[in-house]
DNA sequence: CTAATAGTGTCTCTGAGACACTATCTA
DNA sequence: TAGATAGTGTCTCAGAGACACTATTAG
């Protein structure tokens, strides 16, 4: 093996997704130490000699919620020929989904200050992470047109309407519900169930399934 | 930094896209040496301490055609867990475009037994590199819907036909000529020239090229 | 003129969008 | 019964597909 090869330490940085409250959220951390003390960042961490990249992601998402989620998926690369050091380092960018039901424990597993901040309300954050989350969310969009990838934000029974309200908070458009309806029954597999909401003060719709 | 961070040395895999007498074709490599001795495999090679993943895809491109090109595209990575005493290594996927009026050098910068092979004819490769160039495909036909990357297939200069057989290469399917010239006029940003064909026995057909 | 392909007119069919209607539940 | 949302019938419009037509070149 030639003498000039790189050897670059690996980091992982999760954008994690989650809807609530009808808002699309994303989880962000506060650093605590410089550069860009205080300001926010992407959850991220080093792969560990015996770890795939899946399993470093998968640890990062549980490290600042508790949880783990079946969506994982891996959109980029970033790599700077740092100067450092330390050595070279290389960011593989993963994004996450979290369905709305999921509880995050009150203690995280370590001491960040992580939260959950609407994409919408994200101000400027640590290093190139703003273009990182726009990255994210655009291969979102991309990767939900191709699969059923919206169940993973979705409980496991559901109503039309909540789909059709999760679907236009990823695309970020509005949907008319007489062509959902037509729409979803072509495109996407699933099933109702016998099942209806309850607590409504009106007639309470079916609940569905993906299959 | 913590001892126990993977310090993995990168390799990049090219899938090269060319264009030749109306077949899609991808380069090979004939590997001379074990594992998979005498078995067609994608080039490769290491990046380099001072190199941008980005610049070592180039370069792998380079040594084995002796051109450079101008899409040149990561869709993906390869992380095993290697035992190997020399270290842990990531594989970084990458897919290049050439035209199909690039003429290809005689002499390779290596020696490298490489040649281009129709997708359709490709048997057993080495390692997993069936399933890197099916992804690489697929990729390239996703990509291929959100943008103008069918003119990195293309010579400057093309007719209406010559781009509608290439479309139809790639999304392996055909196109009716009508609807075809009303789809590209609306969707590409292409512009017919006052020039037209050559030493064709029939009406010659204007050329077009992107703008 | 003929042969051959370039390039166009227009009908059909499918699916998205719009909108009004009926159905079914709680209070 | 009133109020509210669930769920459906159907018209319109845009774009893909099909197919026949006219246009223009070489020989």
């Amino acid at each position: 093996m030639p003498k000039d090869i790189a050897q670059a330490n690996i980091t992982i940085d999760v954008v994690i997704f989650n809807i609530i409250n009808y808002q699309l959220h994303i989880l962000l951390v506060q650093r605590a130490t410089p550069p860009y003390h205080g300001f926010h960042s992407l959850p991220w961490w080093f792969v560990k000699r015996d770890e795939q990249l899946q399993q470093t992601a998968t640890k990062v998402l549980y490290r600042e919620t508790g949880v783990f989620c079946d969506y994982i998926q891996s959109f980029g690369i970033f790599d700077e020929v740092y100067r450092d050091p330390r050595g070279r380092i290389i960011s593989i960018w993963y994004y996450a989904i979290l369905d709305d039901t999921t509880i995050i424990p009150q203690s995280w597993v370590t001491q960040d200050r992580a939260s959950f901040i609407p994409i919408k309300m994200i101000g400027t954050l640590a290093f190139d992470h703003n273009s990182i989350v726009q990255k994210a969310y655009e291969q979102l969009q991309k990767d939900i047109q191709w699969s059923d990838i919206i169940k993973h934000f979705l409980p496991p029974y559901f109503t039309i309407d909540q789909l059709k309200k999760y679907c236009e908070i990823i695309y970020n458009r509005s949907f008319e519900k007489r062509n959902f309806t037509k729409f979803i029954s072509k495109n996407f597999t699933i099933k109702k169930t016998t099942q209806k909401e309850q607590y409504v003060a009106h007639r309470p719709a079916s609940l569905y399934r993906f299959v």
